[in-house]
DNA sequence: GATGAATGAGTATTCATTCAT
DNA sequence: TATGAATGAATACTCATTCAT
């Protein structure tokens, strides 16, 4: 690297990173537009300005890139959630304000669900999580674990089910508010975080919890925890 | 026929009808179990024991019957749903009832939720609501409805909202149930009913079950289904 | 059947045929004039006066059209391979007769030898023997067989070695023939006749012929026919 | 390379021979493994360590690279024939020795008979001749020549019908053996040496030539001679 | 109504070849 | 020389739909 060029070699990686780029771009612009089957290559290459053999140098299959385009929406739909969220608020508000993003930004973007779905489809094989969105589930995981470090949701909080109300009913309500074409609805959200009042914690102080409850609680969570192993963790999120 | 056949006329109409249900049966195994794209109208012809040409007489084009063969799937859902709900339940009962069931029903042909969404894309329009979907949903209401009629529920209620958390975050829970394998999960539905708990009116006053007690029989519960798959009951709900 | 239309079921099914035979036409003349790699499906439906799809429900792929052209070639050779042997000469002329009709056929459509190559190769077994090609090699045999029956030959012959030797060398010769752009020349098949004198049973003890004085009126018989073509009457056998 | 290599200007010389040596190898094992069309350009520079584009620094085309993968294919079977025959021995037994070669060789590497009628085409040319074919083949006419000068055989002895006959009949055999799966069959060969029979020239004292045919046969030479220039000589191997 | 042969538009993918570094 | 990213032409095959019997 001489001083008169200061990164010489980044002028072929960048000029390879902005093509990526912006096929990345003219593709989401088309499946989105076109939906999955009404996108040609020939268009995607056209939008990008290269020739349709490239598109194959970057992603071997038109299925491949469409996986890559839904990648790509949940990592940056991950990153503006991490940026929605305020640590330091009590998780309830967290929540409230995960939720209120995540429906904010599926109206905007609610075609990006279909081909998320389209995305998901392998090889005969039944479904093929997408891992971009474990990462983006794992922001609600988190705040949920953050809550109970806290002491401001009780550890009885039985998280993938209320983690599947959540994003099922936000997603459902998106599609329904887009239909009457509403553009949001806080009450939506609302609705849902009473899902989580049996679950919160008061500091007032109050009675201690019977203790052969208490153990009994104990032994519960040995005997989930070992069934977990027999079954293998399949299939969680 | 024979003169004493008490409708003859029908002996035709009867025909019609016979491949018009051969027809449906036969697009219903193949979109299935195939998949939208990867099934032919060559190959629904062969299942139904017609000839293709036959298929276009009864429908328009391919999309149509995939609407039809979905349609049909939401009418049958409406009348399990019907038969499901025992009207002179608590109508908080009632909602158990009818969540319950369409979980159930989800979680046992999942795939008729994929087609759905593809038969709603019509030629650019955005949406396309099949009118067997909202009859459907009628069900909901209509519990709803007679609980404000009867005192049970406050006319606070906000209908459809509601109603999207309910039916979202219940689609959402089938999909995931099927990915982790478990048959049913009835906490699901649990944690669902609790929305409604604000705007119950309760005439007898009584204790408020204490939550964690409560989660803790449902946790007992799950664990009794998943020993029951252990133990190679699997499948069975 | 009524008796104003002889065969009115015929109508549908020579249609069918005569497509047939028009698809196998147009295919045999586009393969040979442009080679398999050339040769375009298109171009072969154009030709066949037909769409391109409906060249898939005759054949099902383009090697398959390829394997049928081929075929079809060979079905016809041993049929003109029939026509040209008199069973009833002695079994050397019949030799002789075969022979020279081979060369003849192959000279005038050798490409075809280069295609019936092409076809062999099938889903990567080493070679993939075409049936009719066996029916024709068949006629050699028999006239062997009949050699032996009738005493003209001894049942020392070696049947396959024989064989090879003979077919190998008349397709190269014609393959040579053709460079030098020779139309037929009679010496090669002599030269053949040859390696069955050891085989022969000659019942009429008789001077055996000068191979010289022969060669040499063999010779004079090829200087006619090159002056012939030198003359124009080129092409002609 | 040190100073004190005898001829520093050849490493440079050498490396390019190394890479045009491994890119012939890498070439020959590709066609001969995948055939003409199963083969990328591609895949031979990344059996040759090299890059796509240095490819076309050695080879203008792919039809090109293959034809000189043939070329060498025969170049190395001269050599090997040239070999296999011994000089001194009388000529039909080299005769002997070098059908028997081209008949093991042929078998061990059979691929590359196909690979050479796919290197002669040419754009369309009818067919385009591979130079080192022709050395191969004057073996044969050596050999020839040779028995013809040492009295051991006649000057009757018609050339290139007997060249056709021997290497139409030998590579053909070879197909077939390997089709049967034999690994070498020394009677074909016998077979063919029976052609060259009547061309022997006995040595124990026996009539004179007749010298009116002589004188005959002296006339036809040069007729023969005559035409082969008004003919110009076309075509001939 | 029923048939099924015919249609032909529509497209993902490959790969020999080029050319800017 | 060497590279390997870029090119873009080229094509077999599918299948929804039509229409002559």
């Amino acid at each position: 690297m001489s001083a008169s060029s200061p990164n010489p070699k980044n002028t072929q990686r960048e000029r390879l990173e902005a093509r990526e780029h912006s096929i990345l771009k003219a593709a989401t612009e088309v499946f989105t537009a076109m939906g999955v089957d009404g996108t040609t290559m020939a268009e995607i290459a056209r939008r990008a300005h290269i020739a349709e053999g490239t598109l194959y140098l970057y992603h071997k299959t038109k299925q491949d890139l469409l996986a890559v385009v839904v990648q790509n929406f949940w990592a940056e739909l991950t990153q503006g959630a991490i940026e929605a969220v305020e640590v330091n608020a009590p998780v309830i508000e967290q929540l409230e304000q995960l939720a209120t993003y995540h429906l904010t930004a599926l109206i905007q973007q609610f075609d990006m669900v279909g081909l998320t779905y389209r995305a998901r489809l392998r090889h005969g094989e039944p479904e093929y999580q997408l891992p971009k969105i474990r990462e983006y589930v794992r922001i609600f995981d988190q705040i949920i674990e953050r809550g109970i470090d806290r002491k401001e949701l009780s550890s009885e909080l039985p998280l993938w089910q209320c983690r599947d109300v959540l994003y099922g009913a936000l997603e459902h309500s998106a599609r329904t508010l887009l239909l009457r074409e509403i553009p949001f609805d806080a009450s939506v959200v609302e609705q849902l975080l009473v899902m989580f009042q049996p679950y919160r914690i008061d500091h007032t102080p109050k009675e201690q919890a019977d203790p052969i409850e208490t153990s009994t609680l104990r032994r519960l969570e040995n005997i989930e925890a070992q069934l977990a192993i027999l079954l293998g963790e399949k299939g969680s999120i």
